[in-house]
RNA sequence: GGCCCGUUGGUCAAGCGGUUAAGACACCGCCCUUUCACGGCGGUAACACGGGUUCGAGUCCCGUACGGGUCACCA
């Protein structure tokens, strides 16, 4: 079957030129990785940076992997993350379509003219284990290496399984790394790499390259473990004749096991946390795309000092020649910093609507104010799952010790605490109004009549209130919210416990 | 093991031949203070090692060590 020229060169008529065209290329086998995360996001910002297109790709070529609803998944984090893109299978575009199986016999046609071109060529082995062990593949031993073309044709049309290899010259090969620079590897080291399987499909290694260069992808940013294949991508691109793209490979995100204190790559299977993990947990989608910016990523100059950024201002700065080399890892404490600075950066409505429906987790008595306690909350948590534990006091006083009530710096003891308890019930009881204000310059009121330190009225106070050594918010602030009946009630029983 | 890449405090990192080697997280201390936080101030802590090149090297070159990646009909 002869090769259709005219279908390659409309082919060739619908790549786009003259734009930064970047593209994320997912394979839908899971979740996503923080590591996956960050390359789609450095993809993202280096097209809108140059005002280009961003693509989303499925490359769903291993029919074995494939994961339900995977592509769901990739689709709502990247929505959710902000990196919307211009096109792809559920937007279209150009140079559709945007899912690898969808292509599949484009790549039969590229593969074959690379066969034709003497770049390629059939192989009919089958694979064997006495291969697989010496780990080498032999090309030179490989007899179908150097089949006549009739003969392998020939072969092929008698439907004799087969795959196409890509055929690797004599000499070296040099590619540039806009990340890493120059490499130079000996084409000795490179394997006949696979183009097209046994099923017809491609490998993604073929795919890639047909790919990107049919969809007019200016810079091909991936993960650094494509490093070491990058030198037959670029085989590929001059086999084809074809311009090679901007490489930009981005180093691994690394985590420290907590258990072993080893550096390993993330990974899902050692549990470690992927975005919709994060999600969960109670992370601000903003806060971690901004912390994965930073994750081997520093902007130049004067904005080196600066750390948080919106997803438009990091499109604003973001350079290719500010990613780093060497690997970096992933750091909770960093994350939840960041995710705490976000939470206190929200206008206490925004933050009170977010938290209510944790704090509800554990306050469901609704005569308790959740905006009043969402205050208490807001420079006291880092996440907002934190919250539930924070709170649980409002619904139920715990049944705390009576040893609570001693605490060195507020010099309290049981004795003391009982007399300030006393002494703060007639003064509460009493009280015309129930407002914060009302009730703060009462008892401050009261600690200068009794002569002591304010912490030594308002410690016991809140023991008394909450059941808890550590709160969100202090005695006024907590007796407040409960108001003025179960509030005495609790000092009432604070009372009987130290009496 | 072969090949490729990397190496600035515990972590993220700035630095691009001349700096008292930034900043942030974490940690420690002090202040603020109705607990804890928040906030403010301060502190401990780094150029992996050995050779070069140079008047001068964290910055350039070469080794060594260590770390990572890769050697699939997976991506």
């Amino acid at each position: 079957m002869a090769l259709d020229r005219q279908w390659f060169d409309e082919m060739e008529a619908r790549i786009p030129h003259g734009e930064v065209r970047t593209r994320f290329a997912p394979s839908p086998t899971g979740y996503m990785h923080v590591g996956n995360l960050r390359t789609a996001l450095y993809t993202y910002l280096i097209a809108r940076h140059a005002g280009g297109r961003f693509i989303l790709r499925i490359e769903d070529t291993d029919q074995g992997r494939l994961v339900e609803d995977a592509v769901d998944i990739i689709y709502a984090t990247m929505r959710r993350c902000g990196l919307t893109w211009d096109e792809g299978p559920d937007v279209g575009g150009p140079v559709g379509p945007y899912i690898q199986t969808q292509r599949r016999d484009l790549y039969g046609q590229y593969a074959r003219l690379l066969v034709e071109r003497g770049h390629a060529y059939y192989c009919f082995c089958q694979k064997e284990e006495s291969e697989e062990e010496s780990g080498q593949f032999d090309r030179q031993a490989d007899p179908c290496r150097a089949l006549s073309p009739e003969e392998a044709q020939a072969r092929v049309d008698a439907g004799e399984p087969c795959v196409i290899r890509q055929r690797i010259p004599e000499g070296t090969t040099t590619f540039h790394d806009a990340v890493y620079g120059d490499i130079t590897v000996d084409n000795s080291d490179l394997d006949d790499q696979i183009l097209l399987k046994s099923d017809g499909l491609p490998t993604y290694n073929f795919a890639n390259v047909v790919d990107d260069h049919l969809m007019g992808i200016t810079h091909v940013v991936r993960g650094a473990e494509y490093l070491s294949s990058a030198p037959k991508y670029n085989l590929l691109y001059q086999a084809f004749g074809w311009e090679v793209p901007t490489y930009v490979h981005c180093a691994s995100v690394m985590i420290t096991d907590p258990a072993t204190g080893a550096v390993r790559k993330m990974s899902k299977r050692k549990g470690d946390p992927s975005y919709e993990d994060l999600m969960e947990q109670g992370y601000l989608s903003q806060a971690v795309v901004n912390y994965v910016a930073l994750l081997g990523w520093a902007p130049h100059g004067e904005l080196a000092e600066r750390e948080f950024f919106t997803l438009p201002e990091l499109v604003d700065v973001f350079e290719i020649s500010g990613i780093s080399k060497s690997p970096s890892a992933f750091d909770m404490d960093k994350l939840n910093y960041f995710n705490a600075t976000y939470l206190r950066a929200m206008t206490p409505e925004a933050f009170a609507a977010a938290a209510e429906p944790y704090i509800r987790q554990a306050v469901k008595n609704p005569a308790y104010d959740a905006a009043a306690i969402a205050a208490l909350l807001q420079a006291r948590c880092e996440k907002l799952t934190d919250i539930p534990e924070k709170v649980d006091f409002f619904d139920a006083l715990p049944d705390y010790d009576a040893e609570l009530f001693t605490n060195k710096k507020s010099k309290t003891n049981p004795e003391v605490s009982l007399r300030m308890l006393q002494a703060a019930q007639p003064v509460l009881s009493a009280l015309p109004e129930w407002t914060q204000e009302a009730i703060h310059d009462a008892l401050i009121a009261l600690a200068g009549q009794l002569e002591v330190k304010n912490a030594t009225l308002m410690w016991p106070v809140r023991i008394a209130l909450a059941g808890k050594a550590v709160t969100p918010g202090g005695a006024v602030e907590i007796c407040h919210i409960l108001g003025r009946d179960e509030a005495l009630k609790r000092i009432q029983l604070g009372i009987e416990k130290l009496s």
